[in-house]
RNA sequence: GCGGGAGUAGCUCAGCUGGAUAGAGCAGCGGUUUUCUAAACCGCAGGUCGUGGGUUCGAGUCCCACCUCCCGUGCCA
């Protein structure tokens, strides 16, 4: 019998067939196999006890007869199993399974090759990041960005493909403002100047708050918002220059956090479209007039029959509302794919979650159409240490280019202290990829639906679930293949079975990636990988201070060799996976 | 009012369709280095899981009520 990559999968999918051949089980039996206590064993399935209540049945009877059914399929000398408490089933792996099953991971492609599987096919849409033009990115949107590239190389690992399609907000209120400050106060845009956003920013200020004294700019504002979507020239050209302005500025962020998009449609792609959303869903009968606007209620919704989704405003300008709907017909129509993913704020869900009523009911009358499973993929604020919004302390929300300069600045001095015999090349890149992965790490690591406490001390701690303290684990190892001037990979060929306890943790830790990429990707949350990779660089420091690799016992050696190799491997390719660079000294 | 989220150790957080004695890190206390990066490791201490009911073999997890905080709730995104 030969063990896949993923072995609870593989332990849940046999028990659940094996159960048919049995009169006790039917099909509304599920094995519900998870890792287990390392106590008890490395995997376990609970789904016995569940079911004998159900049936009235004795668990303990029930879970009797599944496992000596089950000792025909599963070889004895892999794996034992036991039947623990009121009807708990224990799957321990004996120590020669784990020599074989390693082979999964020799590499990071052959983890791939593995890992490939549930979404063998699938297209999926990534919506993350988006942000508006005109104005600088800020911290807020590190999370959009973070997640969403981190959902993308999840996915893929996983075998989907993915579109990475960056919504950047292009049209919409703020260039009414802009263009009426600009006018207002005769300015003249310079595009080539480094500050040119901040510039942009400036003058949107001035503007806000203009309309702030004068209430009669608001008009104003508005008017030439209007004029912008209805095509006016001149505010084109005023348009066309902001936005350029903004995307180098973007650019330079995304390079930095390397990420990439697929696409890069901002919601006026979409201007030409609007009509027809509005059209359809007034032909189909779903929006209706409503003081002045065109908007969409949901009758059989107890809130949303009476909030309504305005898809056109009463001054006759479109808003996102408008172009996210037709944003999903354009991409169902180019792209024909499985699914969309939004990452956003949580403060948008009622916003999607009326979105996707509606483009329901829209795409459920149109027979060509094939609709897609859309997902919303929300997240918490990050909070500053005095638990509100983290703002500067003049109260303007942090810049994302600032931000990222101060984590390389902090890790740098951090690294000219701990290790002052690099040379200044190594420094900046150690000090680049400890502050960017600090500040990504941070980020990933939370459960994504909390509220976080930002705190610079604890992301580039060495200490805890932090990105240095991964990047440490992954260059000790490093350091062992570099003394013995061998590679990663080599000197394992008489590798025997881990013996002493740190050496079975080790293996045992590495059986376990596999659920925690299931768990990760069933609820696309990268939190778990985080915790998954925090748990294996902490098995293997305890491993690495009690068994010293480079010992004389060549076969001690090998097998110690063996498994650094293969916790390298799984490190870096978690690691790649939430889009943080490895190194080999720091 | 309605909806979403949060409430777990002094602090920051995990806790996977209900499962075995609720776990980490920081802070506190005490140890470990002629040994592969001590930026580490080991140990001790620390909890009425917001409150009160309920469901059951079993509840931090599910149900009901309540308290506190954050967010959203017609023309920002």
């Amino acid at each position: 019998m030969k063990w896949p990559f993923h072995i609870a999968t593989h332990l849940d999918k046999t028990i659940q067939k094996a159960v048919l051949t049995l009169k006790e089980f039917d099909k509304e039996f599920t094995a519900n196999v998870n890792p287990a206590d390392p106590r008890f064993g490395e995997f376990q399935a609970n789904g016995v006890l569940p079911f004998a209540k159900k049936r009235g049945r004795n668990p303990r009877e029930l879970a009797i007869i599944l496992v000596e059914s089950l000792r025909n399929i599963f070889p004895e000398t892999d794996l034992e199993m036991e039947i623990a408490g009121p009807g708990f089933i224990n799957f321990h792996f004996k120590k020669d399974f784990y020599l074989d099953w390693l082979k999964h991971l020799q590499d990071q492609s052959s983890l791939k090759t593995a890992g490939t599987g549930p979404f063998r096919g699938k297209v999926v849409t990534m919506d993350f990041s988006s942000p508006n033009t005109a104005k600088q990115m800020h911290v807020g949107h590190i999370r959009s960005t973070v997640i969403g590239e981190t959902l993308c190389r999840l996915l893929e690992f996983q075998g989907a493909r993915t579109i990475r399609d960056n919504h950047v907000g292009d049209w919409g209120t703020q260039f009414g403002i802009l263009i009426m400050a600009i006018r207002h106060f005769r300015m003249n845009l310079e595009a080539d100047t480094p500050d040119a956003l901040e510039q942009l920013e400036d003058i949107y200020r001035k503007g806000s708050a203009l309309t702030r004294e004068f209430p009669e700019q608001l008009e104003v504002a508005r008017k030439e918002l209007v004029k912008l979507q209805n095509g006016d020239e001149e505010s084109l050209t005023l348009w066309d220059q902001i936005n350029s302005i903004s995307y180098k500025a973007f650019q330079e962020i995304y390079d930095r956090l390397g990420v990439h998009f697929d696409h890069v449609l901002g919601e006026s792609f979409y201007r030409d479209k609007v009509e027809d959303v509005y059209r359809d869903l007034e032909k189909l009968g779903i929006a209706e007039q409503s003081e002045g606007a065109l908007v969409v209620f949901h009758p059989e919704h107890p809130r949303f029959k009476k909030q309504p989704f305005i898809i056109r405003k009463s001054d006759g300008a479109s808003n996102y509302a408008t172009t996210d709907l037709a944003t999903i017909l354009y991409r169902i129509k180019e792209w024909s794919l499985d699914e969309i993913i939004y990452v956003t704020d949580g403060r948008q869900q009622d916003h999607f979650e009326q979105l996707f009523l509606t483009a329901n009911k829209w795409f459920k009358q149109l027979p060509s159409i094939k609709k897609p499973i859309l997902r919303h993929v929300w997240f918490g604020t990050i909070l500053g240490e005095d638990g509100k919004a983290i703002k500067t302390r003049s109260g303007d929300p942090i810049k994302l280019k600032d931000l990222l300069t101060e984590a390389i600045d902090r890790a740098r001095i951090i690294v000219e202290k701990k290790n002052p015999d690099l040379d200044t090349n190594e420094c900046d890149k150690i000090a680049r990829v400890v502050g960017l992965g600090a500040v990504k790490y941070a980020d990933l690591s939370q459960n994504r639906t909390s509220d976080y406490t930002f705190s610079w001390e604890k992301m580039l701690s060495l200490e805890g679930n932090t990105a240095p303290y991964l990047l440490y684990a992954v260059v000790r190892i490093h350091s062992i293949f570099r003394k013995l001037s061998i590679r990663p990979g080599q000197g394992e060929e008489n590798a025997s079975s881990p013996e002493s306890n740190e050496e079975k943790a080790l293996a045992r830790q590495l059986l376990l990636f596999p659920s925690a990429l299931e768990q990760a990707t069933t609820d696309l949350r990268p939190h778990f990988i985080c915790t998954y990779l925090y748990e294996l660089a902490g098995t293997f420091s305890t491993f690495y201070n009690a068994n010293k690799v480079m010992v004389e016992d060549s076969r001690v050696r090998a097998r110690r060799l063996l498994l650094c190799a293969r916790t390298l491997t799984v490190l870096e390719t978690g690691l790649k996976l939430l889009g943080i660079e490895t190194l080999e000294k720091m």
